[in-house]
DNA sequence: ACTACTATTGATAATGATTCTCAATATCAT
DNA sequence: ATGATATTGAGAATCATTATCAATAGTAGT
């Protein structure tokens, strides 16, 4: 049985066409692995698969609901999906070529809880997200 | 000549009623300083004001690009607007209430710088919204 | 493998926030 | 006050996303 279905099977959902063939797109080694709806619906076309906007938009949605995936917004653009590794991490985006990389850093991690408490808030949630030009677009 | 005519004058918009009267909301001293164009428009409308919704969007829009106002998107919600006082300054929003409050961190700050640094990125932005419950909501 | 039950799909309509269009009106320099 | 030009209000248009619903596909039990 294949991972993807074995993923599938494990958050309760069904193993059907739509939903594997999208869990593989969210799966490939891309350089960037941040899809919009639209961006998967496309590849799904340009693959000759006859899968509707709808279903993707719902597939994903699911996948979020499951834990499978993780739904960013960044600046005030469209939803962007990412399949969810476990690891916790923010983001840099490059404002010129859209490129999105990851890191993580415990200061900012830390800092963030003690701003929290400072306040008298029960931390539940955080995005940093950082804009500027990556190494390739500065020049 | 009141304060927020000269506001406008400054940034080279006519004084007009609708600028005059948002400004005027976008001022207040409340416990909120965070507006939707919706909560605008309904303030308006509260206090008689005959002003379109398309106004108040394309107003909001006008006084951002002016850098009178800041437009911020928490989590996937509406455009929220708030008067720049210049001081750049992150958001700390109630998950229950919709408190929305700010802070400023030094080193959060330098860490940002520092992390964008050693990607390769020039940084021009960044965004940090932490999300829990606030003192009054986690009871 | 076959059936039957139920979930899922695709096409399209609906939604909600925001922007656009355009004729009517208001502002401001003269 | 007048005229040139910017602004407004109302409603239409847009765009991403979600809801509807009849047709189809997945799966557990035989």
């Amino acid at each position: 049985m294949k991972l993807e279905t074995n993923n599938l099977k494990d958050v309760g959902l069904k193993v059907t066409i739509p939903r594997v063939k999208i869990l593989k797109i969210l799966e490939q080694e891309t350089n960037n692995k941040h899809f919009s709806a639209e961006n998967i619906f496309n590849i799904l076309l340009d693959d000759g698969d006859d899968i509707g906007l709808a279903t993707v938009y719902r597939v994903l949605t699911q996948f979020e609901t499951a834990g499978l995936v993780i739904r960013h917004h960044f600046e005030s653009e469209n939803s962007v999906f990412e399949l969810n590794n476990g690891k916790h991490h923010d983001h840099i985006v490059c404002i010129k070529c859209g490129k999105v990389e990851e890191f993580f850093d415990d200061i900012v991690e830390i800092r963030q809880q003690k701003i929290a408490k400072r306040l008298g808030y029960i931390l539940t949630e955080h995005h940093l997200n950082l804009y500027g030009l990556c190494s390739s677009c500065k020049n």
